[in-house]
DNA sequence: GATGAATGAGTATTCATTCAT
DNA sequence: GATGAATGAATACTCATTCAT
């Protein structure tokens, strides 16, 4: 069982480089079975199709981003710090991800898409509960939290999830996200210098 | 030529509602052709791939979807009104459009992504007109337009591309929409009676 | 009529380059008719078939070379510089040949080996005469005349159609030659020099 | 492993069957497999593509005749019944070979081509071998062994490969022969009776 | 003479999945 | 736990040819 576990791990690893960098649809089961190794016999013995391989292999990164996230609301940072982390967190792990473009390339769109629509879904109530810290302490002032932290959420999506953003975008965006969350205009000028 | 043309539209029709339908992927060159009493030899008559008659049946979106936005611009309705109208012809033609929410079904993602995509590149510059505008009649009040109005796009799209918006929601967005613009709260109320 | 000829002779001639490019097979009636700028029903109306087609594009690839080659019959030069005067006109064209390589690609065969065919049964009778003249001049001095000229032709076409022979290849040809037809040892010494 | 060996080698006879009788081009993997009676995956399973199959086709068609040529070789006879005999092999197997006119067939240039070439380049160091063998014993007298046997068997394969020779062809490649060879005349003359 | 719309049988290849061993 | 042989429906695309206008 323990190695059953280390197997299985291993090939949702290979599938997960395969799948970001060829993407979900120009990925065979061949191709993955070639890599790991194994025969096709095994695969299906460790996974029900590859549909559901998919499935698994999203729960898994959505896993270390939510471990990120998680780790910045519990850390001693300011409340707007937080927010901006956390929001930062939605980018795939910039460690295991071999090609910047491979992740908007057409083919990635349905990977990519699922993974987004997850993990905003999973990232709201955190940040929500960062926010409401935030009215409460008198930083932010604002009320609908879920629905605003959720509309930054995918707005920092589509903007940094792009190719082409430039400073101005930065700028707006760092407008935008204060006037939401009604928070002192500058409070989260830092982010200008984090993000590139 | 005429008789050339009028096939070709055609073919492009029913090629729109499979692809909408059934996705783009999901849509077989064969089923088309089934759909259409016309032979194989033919279709390539018309069209060099799947591929390029995706691009045409998009085009044809387009255009009928600036269509609507053009009329909109050049109407005598005041400007806050123009920037909703606008903004609401980025959803595709509702006559035409045989399940909802076919649109959104993950194997529509690729087509619906790239008119999304196109729509707004295309719809920046008419908004930045309107919303340029509006900075010198006094009803708005801000600086990088383009940036503002592009950013107020993707989240329209995000927002109303989805199922499952509620009241909330559109209260956020249209809050957020007027302190992009540095309108005065209230200029554009009336959106929400609007949509739904 | 004589412009009808004058189409059907520009169209073999674009034929002709496409089939030596690009070989018989790769070349579709659809790639011809682009690059001569006409229509399929013009084309059908010119030739009955691709096929057919190709029949004529040999046809008039072997009157060129044999032009050449009586061109030589008739000349005043030495016996032993006719034969190898002939035999190098088996060569297609160097003028019109786009690419040497071209010939010898594999897609190039059937086109390659239906004028290697035609042009050596067509050469025979004329070495022949050249060779029996030889024999009567006392030059050469051999029986079965036909045969030998026929292999003599094969020979050079199976060596000189290859890339990739070297001295010592032609040496032992120009031998065989003279001792196929009878020779003095040296008399066609000189087609040493003539090859490259 | 020992099953799927003899599926492969199966599947070959049968391709091989089909090439020779129709011609590699004309032959269709669904015709393949209609007639092994397999499905078109387990055809995918055992060859990369067509063409592939057709590289395998020819090693095995190779290997046979060189196991006939080098059989001779190894035996007991004399120098010049060697170099016949293993001029002979070049010939495919007679007995596996169904109808032969198809080997000249057209459509077959492809295939017949390919295995002539091979067939050429590995066959001229087993002759040099030998004619070098008749060198040292006497029997012929040359010298560039390599590119005299290279003809020869260019020659040979020219002309029996051709349906059309008749008895005076066979009687000046036997006189070519043993001159190429600086053999004395006669020495191959046992070939006559051997050759139809 | 010329057009080009229409044909449709034919092609090689892909791929997720099953199952007996 | 593991294997790999077998499946077969599905796919996009090619191309020589016909014929009504």
């Amino acid at each position: 069982m323990k190695k059953g576990e280390k197997r299985r791990m291993e090939l949702l690893k290979i599938a997960y480089g395969m799948f970001i960098t060829k993407g979900y649809e120009n990925t065979s089961v061949d191709g993955i079975i070639r890599e790991a190794g194994i025969a096709k016999g095994t695969y299906y013995h460790y996974f029900e199709s590859k549909e559901q391989m998919l499935e698994e292999v999203i729960e898994m990164m959505l896993e270390a981003e939510l471990e990120n996230a998680k780790a910045i609301m519990d850390s001693d940072i300011p409340i707007p710090q937080k927010i901006v982390g956390i929001i930062a967190s939605i980018r795939p792990e910039q460690s295991e991800q071999p090609i910047e473009e491979a992740l908007h390339a057409p083919e990635n769109l349905i990977m990519h898409n699922k993974v987004r629509g997850k993990i905003i879904e999973k990232l709201v109530p955190l940040l929500t509960k960062v926010a409401q810290e935030g009215n409460e302490t008198g930083v932010f002032d604002c009320d609908k939290v879920p629905e605003r932290v959720r509309m930054i959420l995918m707005l920092s999506s589509d903007l940094f999830d792009e190719m082409g953003y430039g400073l101005s975008d930065i700028e707006v965006f760092i407008e935008v996200t204060e006037k939401m969350l009604g928070a002192q205009p500058g409070t989260m000028g830092f982010l200008k210098e984090l993000i590139r």
